[in-house]
DNA sequence: CATGAATGAGGCTTCATTCAT
DNA sequence: CATGAATGAAGCCTCATTCAT
């Protein structure tokens, strides 16, 4: 990916999580880039093409940098603590991508459907989860009656959540989940939730 | 409201939740009623009037019916319980009203922020988990050192999530959660979770 | 004409020469009066019959109360001055009737066509003067070689442009014609003009 | 200004000028023209665009191609005889133009507030008449207490009314002001009476 | 006579996309 | 690779007018 292409989804980015699909004028996104309109149609072909490329490209971001490693020798509950910061702080460090995915699993997820490699991604995370929670099942530090699926449903739904109400809790309970310390509370509180959840 | 409004208002909602505000056609609306585009226009001035109309409808339609007196007498964690049931079993009886308030809330919430009697009802609903979790401190029943607002967020975030993330679990996990048992699993493990967090 | 005609008729007029045949909304004007949309149509048919009766009421209201009798016997130098003041006054208490008929002209006087009655009145009007014209120039206190018809167009044209062009002089030379000052010199130099133009 | 702008500026001239603001389609206005109406959307915006463009071209046309240096050195008579047929004959060679403006000041200047060249130029057009009936009270040849304001509204008034008071006159009363024969004799009793105002 | 609801035709405007230079 | 101009299809909205009660 060259540097106008990158330049392109990166603005593209940025307008399609605020305004969605339909919401978003390809002359907006044209004029917030180093480059022409011309340009857009040359690399991404259309409108919708734009918008599926940015969805791809959102995803890789969001999971780009995490180093998984660790997470299959720590201790499973170390593990599991560990899993959930990188998914809560890694989703707060790309607000736009993870908005920009919420709309589209919204509506059906009609163009992630076009993408295999993403949902490889998705289902290599749960693959994770699942392999931390039977090791824990399996030393006995977790309880054996929890099912894995769920606790990946619970843990990233919360991470998703804390993202797209955002503008909703400053709004109606005078409460900015963006502050550092509200920050750090949520994800203290989601990763203590889950641990109850989950420890024998 | 008279007969043709509330069908306009159907009929709308299931548009606005399915494509947001952009992407939904006047026009297919009107050709969905037993009325005209005309009509549309008499009764809610625009395009942004209906949408908003919806907003209002749907979230007074979620939140109607809820008998929320026993929740002030029964022992809290019993409360608890039923509360989120009732929250969870509404929000899946009214798929469209949740996603269309979860697009609206991931823009920003511009149109409800016009809205002050849709984020009375919601400062409400906090209100009666609020008195519930103090009722179960005061009883001992529940943790004092727990917020009642990070309950609030943690329990209405899996909850909304359940709705909005249909389609992306059926897609990418061949889990579907809208099968009855597949619901009734959901809600068996949100309010454990929520229980194990609460609880002494 | 009843009160609810007249009603109607006074309320469309100010709207027609505020706005124009085509800038004027029927809603608009229905909201203005005592009555409702439907007597409007009951009464006047249609839009363009409601401005043709507009009209009609128009003109006769400016030429109404005018007693041009001492005109026919005053001296005519005098009767001119006189005559002068009369339009000029009865201009000024009417700007909504003479900026209504000047659009129409403006427009080539597509209703003025079918409105013979107003034409009568015209014509009367330039009998009346091309009278005193003769007069004075029988009695030789005129130029014989001056044209009734053209003191008839300057002296109309005059009054008519002080109504016309109020705004475009308070808003660009900071002069206001409906002044009271103003408006007696504007009255004081038509007159003196005609007046040296005609003398012998 | 490139040919299709002109182009589309000619048609809507003469329509706005016909049909005011209200009255005119923008269809028929692309339908006139060589081009689209999408393209009249893309070089003015809107409606309302177009009809300030019209505006401000209209006044310029108008202007353009009046020589006023030698009214600076012409005996003063001479001088605003000259200036009285440079307006008389441009507004008779532009006739839109002044129904035009003469419509937008009739409805009280809304879009001529926002067309401060226009309003240069015209200050500019008094600001030259008060020097020529300075110098002529100078030279003794003008009347010492006659205001140059006066004269300027008398004059221009009597010129503007000529353009649009033509159907009138030729449906009302026989005269067809726009005969050359009528044409000239308006200019004369014009320029005859303007003179004899002034003159000491 | 009054009111709110209904209608169809047609108006203004926007957008993704392409072309010429 | 860059820019401004061009296009057609389709979207939102308004208006005079009529009907039912």
């Amino acid at each position: 990916m060259n540097p106008v292409q990158r330049n392109i989804l990166d603005v593209a980015l940025a307008e399609f999580a605020n305004f969605g699909l339909e919401g978003t004028r390809i002359d907006t996104i044209a004029a917030g880039t180093h480059t022409s309109k011309r340009m857009i149609y040359y690399h991404f072909g259309s409108k919708e093409g734009l918008y599926t490329a940015v969805l791809e490209y959102a995803y890789r971001s969001v999971r780009e940098g995490e180093d998984l490693e660790p997470l299959k020798t720590l201790p499973p509950m170390q593990a599991l603590v560990r899993y959930i910061s990188y998914a809560f702080n890694s989703f707060s460090r790309h607000p736009d991508f993870i908005r920009l995915s919420q709309q589209e699993t919204l509506q059906g997820g009609r163009f992630l459907k076009n993408l295999p490699s993403v949902q490889e991604m998705n289902r290599a995370s749960l693959a994770m989860l699942d392999s931390i929670v039977r090791r824990g099942q399996a030393d006995g530090s977790m309880r054996s009656d929890v099912d894995p699926l769920h606790v990946y449903i619970n843990y990233i739904g919360l991470c998703h959540y804390h993202i797209s109400s955002r503008h909703n809790y400053s709004l109606q309970f005078d409460f900015d989940p963006t502050q550092p310390d509200n920050q750090a509370a949520r994800l203290a509180s989601i990763t203590d939730m889950i641990v109850r959840y989950v420890r024998a």
